[in-house]
DNA sequence: CCCAATGTGCCACTCGGGGGCAAAAACTTC
DNA sequence: GAAGTTTTTGCCCCCGAGTGGCACATTGGG
């Protein structure tokens, strides 16, 4: 029965119309579809059997494409299985490229990160709520994640380290602060998930049911307490 | 040629007896024996030859062992590369766990890095610039030394967070403690092996040469003043 | 000297990941 | 709308990391 189910699972995406891809080519329209069909199919069968008892082989049978071409689309299984984490990624650092870089730079890396988060359409959320519960139970997955930050983290200190003015502040202070101000995140992240270990993370649940749970408002809170914290958390005494 | 090569290099750390393994029974020193074998055979192959170009069936018959026998030495092939590293973080932790918590918590944690560095023998050394090295030139075992202090930090956060009032101090200004003291650590490591890029990381060069180019007082000088610049970092205006 | 415990070797196996090449689909041009 | 060109895909091969099972050897204790 898992066999139907993927079936359905590759229609219901291969109908679904997330943007509009009429302007755009019939070549890209379908890889479109082929990268979601992948990550759509990804999810449910991770939440549904776990990440490592699913293969490769499965998920490919499941959208029916083959190996060869899901490498083509993901460098790794554990990408497919966070790509949501990686759009973030991506859009928060969009953000960061097009701020001005006046007054406080934590405080600008802290308003790119919220206003990123605030920016992904509600599809994103549904699928970031899956991956974090993937994540919660799959050290693989966790690692994988961690190590997705660290490198973001390197991204942003080379795009300030070009930008600020080369020679004024040095370099270990750019680095510093990119390594701050992840590790906002992931401490704001793991608290969040923390609060809501207890709730389903299921794709098929209703919208409104995942609003009362766990919402993007929370962890923007989390977010904000967490950067608010920083300045304490580093003068800490006892 | 280079099977005999590699018979020479066992050969060598078989004869060598780093510590007195005299009092301790005999399947202490045959299992000691074979770890460093193995540890030592791993880090002459890969900076020879490079860490993927090195297969662990080439490695295990270096050290002429079984590779299900490598594996209950260490749980993968990045763990035999960065061993030294590992040494390091657990030596880190048990200055923790000892060390009084009075007054600045990071001063706390700068202090039992610093020394853990200083306590760390020469041995140790020779094996840590040659990780290092590996490292400045293979993202997999970058990512592995990240991950293992992502790693380390939860650990730290786990002995603080027990040990200072549970109530008194959010869990979250801990965590951020962790994170920003192991931040402090990358950048300063990540530092300390750019100013030495051009180092050989010879495991063969005489004891001099290394202390002449890439030293350990070198990296506890980056991880003082990288200490030192964390709170100019975190409040970083332009 | 024998017996129990522990460590080791060998075997075969799974699975993630990549390369080469030929077929097919999609865009282009006439 | 039929030619040719380019991009994308599928299939088959391969490799190497890591695991499990079982028989064997080595060590330590009575």
């Amino acid at each position: 029965m898992p066999c139907d189910a993927n079936v359905d699972i590759v229609r219901t995406v291969h109908e679904t119309n997330t943007d509009d891809d009429r302007p755009m080519p019939l070549r890209e329209r379908k890889k479109r579809r082929t990268r979601e069909a992948l990550g759509e199919a990804a999810l449910h069968l991770f939440l549904d059997r776990g990440f490592d008892a699913v293969t490769l082989d499965e998920l490919v049978d499941a959208v029916e494409v083959s190996k060869r071409t899901f490498f083509r689309y993901f460098p790794s299984k554990e990408a497919v299985a966070t790509a949501a984490e990686h759009e973030l990624w991506d859009a928060y650092l969009d953000r960061i490229t097009g701020a001005p870089l006046t007054g406080s730079v934590l405080d600008v890396l802290h308003t790119c990160l919220t206003t990123a988060v605030r920016g992904m359409d509600g599809e994103w959320e549904r699928r970031f709520l899956a991956t974090r519960g993937l994540i919660a139970h799959t050290p693989q997955l966790r690692d994988h994640s961690d190590l997705a930050s660290l490198r973001t983290q390197d991204r942003i200190a080379d795009e300030l380290g070009g930008r600020l003015g080369d020679d004024t502040t040095p370099d270990v202070q750019v680095r510093l602060l990119a390594e701050v101000a992840m590790a906002a995140w992931r401490t704001a992240a793991r608290r969040w998930v923390r609060e809501h270990r207890h709730t389903a993370f299921d794709l098929t649940a209703p919208r409104e049911q995942q609003r009362d749970s766990a919402t993007r408002a929370d962890l923007i809170d989390n977010i904000d307490t967490t950067y608010a914290a920083l300045g304490d958390s580093i003068a800490l005494r006892i």
